[in-house]
DNA sequence: CTTTACGCCTGACGGC
DNA sequence: TGCCGTCAGGCGTAAA
């Protein structure tokens, strides 16, 4: 699944294949997605010109001139640019048929995902409402973080990967980031100090700009925006590494559920 | 307010 | 070969 640098992965790719055309038609398959695509999607969508990708956290929004399209992809969700129509296969829900014969597709297997109309005029959509900061904001910073974390008895891994915290850091990239600063994930939020915020600020941005550099992560469900996987598997210290020899001091890498998540660190690192 | 558990789904994998 | 349990990248919701 998607976290924030396959999600922006996404958006690059798929940018300059849209941008400027226009969608002639909608098809939707399976309306069932996180949350049913309306009926309305295609007349609401049909004839509008794409005029540009954003991201917010882990959502896409297509830009049509006003009105806007929210694409998530949930668990399991990829976007395809076919350069011709093709027969879709299993699990592809929404096709966005463009001029110039481009076809966007939607794929989704757990169908965790979303494709939903954000019309112009309202001001903030309600999945969006509430998100905190960007971690590449200004408003992200590691006094954010610990200001925002007083008095916090959930751990820290909980918290960073709370989206009205910070948006983007999801299971493999919260893990990435404690090991790089040296913090345990089980420890209460709270009980973090100014110091060791201002270093989990810093390893968040810096594991979310390296997996963005890489294209992303290659797991079992994602593929770049034309399905070329991502090459930040490589680059992973803990996670999904239970057992193995931590690559910094040799320490075997320790596994253990957070908040029903799978999550992993060093013992020796992360004290 | 915060914290925690639970669904929503399909598919892959390991053990028997 | 099949069956069954576990696990998977998210996140809104309800309950405590």
């Amino acid at each position: 699944m998607p976290e924030l640098p396959e999600v922006e992965t996404i958006r690059r790719g798929v940018e300059p294949y849209v941008i400027g055309r226009r969608i002639e038609a909608v098809v939707v398959r399976d309306a069932r997605l996180r949350w049913p695509v309306p009926k309305t999607l295609p007349a609401y969508a049909t004839g509008k010109q794409i005029h540009g990708v954003t991201r917010r956290g882990k959502y896409l929004i297509f830009d049509l001139g006003g009105d806007r399209l929210i694409v998530h992809l949930g668990m399991s969700g990829r976007l395809n640019v076919l350069e011709h129509d093709a027969a879709p296969r299993k699990h592809d829900h929404v096709d966005l048929r463009l001029s110039g014969g481009i076809v966007l597709r939607f794929h989704d297997p757990r169908r965790f995902g979303a494709v939903l109309p954000w019309p112009a005029g309202h001001a903030d959509h309600v999945l969006l409402r509430g998100m905190g900061p960007e971690p590449f904001s200004d408003a992200f910073s590691g006094d954010y973080l610990y200001k925002r974390s007083r008095r916090r008895s959930a751990p820290v891994k909980t918290f960073i990967m709370d989206g009205r915290i910070v948006v983007g850091v999801g299971n493999i990239y919260a893990s990435e980031a404690l090991f790089r600063a040296g913090i345990r994930p089980g420890r209460a939020a709270g009980r973090v100090s100014r110091a060791a915020y201002a270093a989990l600020a810093a390893a968040i941005r810096d594991v979310l700009s390296i997996a963005i550099e890489h294209g992303g992560t290659t797991l079992r469900d994602f593929a770049g925006a034309r399905g070329e996987a991502g090459y930040f598997q490589q680059e992973l210290m803990v996670y999904g590494r239970d057992g193995e020899p931590c690559r910094r001091c040799g320490t075997a890498i320790r596994r253990l559920v957070i908040g029903q998540r799978s999550s992993f660190y060093c013992p020796h690192c992360q004290p």
